[in-house]
RNA sequence: GGGGGAAUUCCCGAGUGGCCAAAGGGGACAGACUGUAAAUCUGCUGGCAAUGCCUUCGGUGGUUCGAAUCCACCUUCCCCCA
């Protein structure tokens, strides 16, 4: 089985430019191409992670990926698939992020010297010191502003307004394909699929100012089956940085996914083997449940190790299941956390992290969500004494949500 | 450049002087039912030492016993004309 057709049948080919040229330049691993990034924040989300793995696939068949940190793009932002404009960000902040994004992608993509291997660029470097007037001359008589404003991309923001500078966008971004094209050979763009209009701009802009053919594909934007885009809990996204998003919780974010969701998951985030997949394919019901914990261990696996993935999937076994306790996520407490000996128990939530607020956790205790080791917390002024907590306690706001809490 | 309109709590959106911590919907959260899923039903949704108090309706001042609501200025956005 090819590598093209491998990625079709996981689904993650959305769009292609010419199918006949990207299937024999990525099979045969002869493909340079790059992917962009905004540093809009200081960590990749899971949003990030289909087109990382993506990455991976082609850089494992020999193709050379090129890392674009948009620190040049940053300072414009990209209007698609936004109904406002982004805000704005310094360039110091720009670049601690992009450092972030470097980090983290180490654990997906092999960079350094040599054939195959990753490189990383920022198109700060060569996006901020061009001149206005060379860069209009140059490139911008080659776009039809009668074009660009029937790209999709800009499509809903004709309701809403869309400012001068969002829509210079499309220009950098071609810009950099133009430029990689031409200093890194660089004969591929990948992306998400709402990049398409964009990324088409780039290669018509190395057709037009070169004479040569370039080429595009787009990955399948991970959305559940009510076509919301995955990878958001709550408006707030799952991030890879374990410390914004604990690696128990990035699990449980995968164990939960929907039925329909989860083979869809499986085939586009996993490296598990077809042959394999298309088995889990016919499990339902009970059964698939059990996709589901395999979908989040990998996953885990993926981006925190092994020994994090196993972590997490024994806290929730011992949580939903039977199990010690052993492996929980651990909230400690010191004697100056106590009052006359012991802990409200609304301020223990807080304290825990389980609820935001006293009120949020009075209403969980009204609610009969919350259970301490087991039992349910009926009294709203309940005391927990330190002798209790010293031996350390096992708190649960809801079904899903639990800390285990020790004095020091 | 001229004219008109808008900004409300997580989001959409009502509210045009006290009855407003602010209708309604969505989302989120909790409960029941389940398979840690979906659907459904119920509750709940600013904060706090909680029958009360404090902070919030783009910003800053002002009028008033009292302002999300009225006035002035500012900021941002939209629409029409140029």
């Amino acid at each position: 089985m090819t590598l093209y057709d491998e990625l079709v049948e996981r689904g993650l080919i959305a769009q292609v430019t010419d199918e006949d040229k990207i299937k024999d330049l990525i099979n045969e691993g002869k493909a340079t191409f790059y992917i962009g990034f905004d540093c809009t924040a200081d960590s990749l989300t899971a949003g990030h992670f289909v087109t990382l793995t993506f990455m991976k696939r082609l850089q494992q068949a020999g193709n050379k990926p090129i890392a674009l940190i948009g620190g040049g793009t940053t300072m414009i932002g990209d209007p698609s698939g936004r109904s406002d404009m982004r805000k704005m960000l310094t360039r110091e902040a720009i670049d601690y992020n992009a450092q972030c994004f470097k980090k983290q992608m180490e654990r997906f993509i092999d960079f350094g010297e040599g054939p195959g291997k990753a490189t990383m660029v920022n198109n700060a470097d060569w996006l901020l010191s061009l001149n206005y007037v060379d860069l209009l001359r140059e490139v911008g008589a080659c776009f039809s502003v009668n074009n660009m404003l029937r790209a999709e991309c800009y499509k809903q923001r004709m309701e809403k307004g869309l400012s001068f500078l969002e829509f210079n966008y499309m220009i950098m971004q071609s810009y950099d394909f133009y430029h990689m094209f031409q200093t890194l050979g660089c004969n591929m763009q990948f992306g998400g699929n709402d990049q398409w209009s964009n990324m088409l701009g780039g290669t018509e802009l190395i057709r037009r100012k070169l004479g040569k053919d370039a080429y595009a594909m787009t990955v399948t934007l991970l959305t559940d089956s009510n076509g919301n885009k995955m990878g958001k809990t709550a408006g707030n996204a799952v991030w890879l940085d374990p410390n914004k998003t604990s690696p128990y919780d990035f699990y449980q974010y995968w164990r939960n996914v929907g039925d329909e969701d989860v083979m869809n998951c499986i085939r586009m985030l996993t490296f598990l083997p077809m042959e394999q997949i298309r088995e889990m394919d016919t499990w339902k019901d009970q059964k698939l449940n059990e996709a589901k914990e395999i979908l989040a261990y990998e996953l885990t696996k993926m981006v925190h190790g092994e020994e994090e993935a196993a972590k997490a999937q024994n806290a929730a076994k011992a949580l939903f299941g039977a199990g010690d306790h052993g492996e929980m996520p651990v909230t400690e407490l010191s004697e100056a956390d106590l009052t006359d000996g012991g802990i409200d128990i609304k301020v223990l939530l807080v304290k825990a992290g389980l609820v935001k607020s006293n009120s949020e956790a009075r209403q969980n205790i009204a609610q009969g969500g919350v259970t301490l080791d087991g039992e349910k917390v009926t009294d709203l002024f309940l005391a927990v004494p330190a002798e209790k907590l010293r031996e350390g306690v096992l708190l649960k706001r809801g079904k899903k949500s639990f800390r285990k809490v020790v004095l020091k």
